[in-house]
DNA sequence: GCGAATAGTCTAGTTTTCTTGACCTTAGAG
DNA sequence: CTCTAAGGTCAAGAAAACTAGACTATTCGC
């Protein structure tokens, strides 16, 4: 299943709820239907087939999520966050600066090999998380 | 812009090029068109009025991705990559082994403080990455 | 001032997606 | 034996998505 048949398979808001409450609990057809608030056993069956990859049919009659739906459901999260992206690197920032104060204090009272070890260990995943934030996912993109 | 749309945008090959491609570099109509390879120019545009929202123009008439479009781009290539979830957990894993391997033979020759705090941390680490990996992404999950 | 390139818009027609509702089969309750 | 519920399938029509190609306006080299 390439990339965009995934995302065709999770274009419908239908689909995201049933992806979203199988994440829950496995069900059944007429659970789905239930829950979903739905009438047409046609419209259901319609959106199951699409979804299939993305679920599977377990032993019990049931519907699961497969590992694929589980990256899909990943990737909803993902879209759905991308405002607390920019928040996230700031409060990372701050943890990185409490962090360096803390250990620089502590090498004024004689500066130690684990001093280093750990201000290197912060500095470097700094650097990454930087690195992600920013070259990646453009935290201070506008719009 | 609600996740649906964002999903229906992404949900064509084409699309996704043109994301891929602004990613790189901002292009202009006609520059996507040579890239992408296309001839009709009603195509593309129809396709970059469906990623509005994902795109912008800049103020030297050339598209580029807003912030919304880097979160879709992450989305994308957390589906492509759903694929090495699982081997990434077991180099993980191993890592994890490493570290408290080496900490312990430390231990060894007097118990500090800071070995403690390294194995507190690994540990720290290893479970909240476990349960990530495994209740999140179900990296063990079949299919 | 002309031709070519850029940066599109608009429309008509084709193809897909989506919804509705009728229909089917099996199993269990009474 | 009949009725209801579960677990679907299928076909027809409406609505959307998509493509092709004709058209427009502006700019730049010559």
């Amino acid at each position: 299943m390439v990339n965009n048949e995934v995302f065709e398979a999770i274009s419908h808001p239908l689909r995201i709820k049933i992806l979203k409450l199988l994440a829950e609990r496995p069900m059944s057809f007429s659970e789905l239907k239930r829950e979903l608030g739905i009438k047409s056993s046609g419209q259901l069956d319609f959106h199951l087939k699409k979804l299939k990859n993305l679920i599977a049919l377990s032993d019990e009659g049931k519907y699961v999520l497969t590992r694929e739906g589980y990256a899909a459901l990943q990737a909803i999260d993902i879209v759905g966050k991308y405002g607390w992206q920019k928040r996230a690197f700031v409060l990372g920032t701050v943890v990185y600066g409490i962090g360096v104060v803390f250990t620089v204090l502590h090498m004024l009272r004689g500066i130690k090999l684990v001093h280093l070890v750990v201000l290197g260990a912060l500095t470097a995943w700094y650097i990454y998380y930087s690195y992600w934030s920013i070259a990646k996912r453009r935290v201070f993109e506008k719009s």
